[in-house]
DNA sequence: CTATTAATTGAAGATATACTCAATTCAGTT
DNA sequence: AACTGAATTGAGTATATCTTCAATTAATAG
């Protein structure tokens, strides 16, 4: 830590022609508040719904869910996807953790539908990475 | 996989009223459909984006260069995260990979700045999460 | 009530990911 | 040219994640 401040100094001094500890101390105050305008509670979330989006199986779920624009019967998911029916069951009760999608039962069928966040996020996503 | 096709077809049977041979090759033809409208590619290279950011470590380092909006030293970053600096570097590494840093030498320093594809996920991801 | 089917759950093994340490590269300094 | 400091790279290990199997729950049919 000792370490990392001083080259912290080092660099500052650089930057401004000058350095002082107050400098120092300053600059990590900045920092340190930029880190703190973003909710730990928040961030944790954030990273469950990236966690959840981020596996081939569960990010194929999604999209075609989205794609669907409307309700899919497990039956159904599992044509879509190349995993067992227990994998399927699991990773789709990931993404209704992280608010992806929502599930319906109806009879002795269930039903999943993509959320809004769903939309939004696949939305984003195809839009910001189509421009490569 | 006929175990698969069995189930749908008992499905399409339940929502339909009556289901023959062809009315399931004609769904799982549409679930195809749906899926391969996405390109592989194209989901590779979302997986990829969506992998670099689901990381702790990484995520914070996105916010913070997204929220300040101007290129921040290896130095100041690594007052951010508690890794070491090699584990900040091969975080940064990732997220140059993916689209979502841009880094500059700069003399003997080396500064990153967040790219518009990180602005825009971080902005609706921040936007869709916190009205939980 | 028993049997069958849809779907989920928990446990366990296989795989992938993240982090650290040591060595290296690249610039600037002496 | 040798030295110092900033940052990266590769290897190894510890941890986390994914998937499957087996058992279970919930609903309908006979």
């Amino acid at each position: 830590m000792a370490e990392a401040t001083e080259r912290l100094r080092r660099y500052l001094d650089d930057e401004l022609g000058e350095c002082r500890s107050e400098d120092v101390v300053a600059r990590l105050d900045e920092l340190g508040t930029l880190e703190a305008a973003i909710g730990t509670a928040q961030v944790d979330a954030e990273l469950d719904v990236l966690s959840a989006l981020s596996n081939e199986t569960r990010y194929t779920l999604v999209r075609v869910l989205v794609a669907a624009r409307e309700e899919l019967c497990v039956c159904e998911l599992n044509a879509v996807v190349d995993v067992s029916e227990s994998g399927l069951s699991h990773g789709l009760s990931k993404l209704v953790e992280a608010g992806l999608v929502d599930g319906r039962k109806d009879g002795r069928w269930k039903k999943y539908r993509a959320t809004n966040r769903a939309v939004a996020l696949v939305t984003v996503l195809e839009g910001s990475v189509s421009d490569e």
